[in-house]
DNA sequence: GTCTATAACGAGATAGAC
DNA sequence: GTCTATCTCGTTATAGAC
């Protein structure tokens, strides 16, 4: 290593910014015209640079998608995060409502690449396991408020139908074995259904069917909660 | 008009067959390449045609897209229609969870005409209103079944918090007058769950978190119903 | 070592003349 | 309807500046 490749030399100074800028002319683009028709090469031309010097910031297209898949998991993720910190001190109830707002003026605020995470796969491209931990964070944090609950004791179990019980306790053990399978198992369900109210405002389904949608938004991911057991009420 | 343009005849057999034959082409580049690319002379290319000559069936890229848009729907929406039929008797549960697994069935075979129509929106194409009724007759048919249920006592109806009441109201108005706005707001709550729930699974996102996924959707679907007011147990 | 630029490849899209 | 000239694309090899 020379002594310039230290963090905050000049020139890794420099390869964060091009890197940055690289990356906000592909979300341009990524807006524009879709993750399908990402080009290496309209992005370098938007930067007044020769496209073969992208492939010293990334090694393909492919890679330079998965960057801006990571940091789209992880703006949400951030956002989701220091939301639910505003009341982490808040019942269980309030931090899960907190948690999906969060979710959805995300969404809202960044439509596009809440189609590049959560749209139709882009066809050819296949997202690397290195995207899982940013893919992880709401569902993480989703888990921690309800084990709280848990612990606390204010969170109702339902048990489950014979045929859903080997598979709740599979998810159970890979995703909180601290929790009963019952309530993993809601809380994937209610997960995929939260992605389903956002999904349907930020793509345009619900126009002319919900106007008023953040009132809506807010009771059902209410009932979302109390599906998975976390009763209202108490602090 | 001449003779041959008549219902049936020569020429309006041809037309039908080529505007069928274009169509399957289009799909195929549409599984193969995904919406934002589809192009009219890849579609005429494949077909041994000139590109000029596609213009006699659509008048652009975005009609092409509009036909294939109208295709899908109709097709999950026969699909729907002919499974809740093969049960059209029994109760509105299993009426309920007859429809939403017929659409995850659907979904999970025809996964690009799913993601074309409840994906990403394609860039620069606006759906046209000529959309709208193959568009609606999922919802339509889980509102006959919340109806039925609703006519014949077996809807349980909860209230809603004093903000949300307006916009039921007027949901209710515009879907369905004779159900209770309460509903009529769970009723699309759900319908964007279940459309979650089968996102999730076709798009990948319950790859090595949801594995049998079958059982999972089952009660999913069945809880979503519970939420509308759908109690189990009497046909 | 790190970066950018030139040039080229093979493939495909596109516009316009004919 | 056909042909051609000119674009686009991802990617690589290579040469040279710092």
């Amino acid at each position: 290593m020379s002594s310039n490749s230290a963090p905050g030399g000049a020139r890794a100074r420099a390869r964060i910014e091009v890197t940055a800028a690289i990356k906000d002319a592909a979300r341009r683009q990524l807006a524009a015209d879709g993750a399908a028709r990402l080009s290496l090469r309209a992005v370098a031309r938007e930067l007044g640079m020769v496209s073969s010097a992208l492939y010293r910031y990334f090694p393909s297209r492919d890679d330079l998608l998965t960057a801006l898949i990571i940091d789209a998991y992880d703006s949400l993720g951030e956002a989701a995060e220091s939301s639910h910190d505003t009341v982490a001190d808040a019942g269980p109830l309030e931090r899960w409502t907190a948690v999906c707002e969060s979710v959805r003026r995300w969404a809202l605020a960044h439509p596009h690449e809440y189609a590049l995470i959560y749209g139709s796969p882009v066809p050819g491209y296949r997202a690397p396991e290195a995207t899982i931990p940013a893919a992880s964070r709401v569902g993480l944090l989703l888990i921690a408020v309800v084990r709280d609950a848990h612990r606390s004791g204010r969170l109702a179990v339902t048990p489950l139908p014979a045929t859903l019980r080997p598979e709740a306790s599979r998810m159970a053990a890979d995703l909180a074995p601290d929790l009963p399978p019952p309530v993993v198992a809601a809380l994937v369900a209610a997960w995929a259904q939260l992605y389903g109210l956002v999904g349907f405002e930020v793509f345009g389904q619900f126009h002319r069917v919900v106007e008023d949608r953040a009132p809506f938004f807010r009771h059902a991911v209410t009932r979302l909660a109390q599906g998975v057991g976390l009763e209202p009420g108490h602090a």
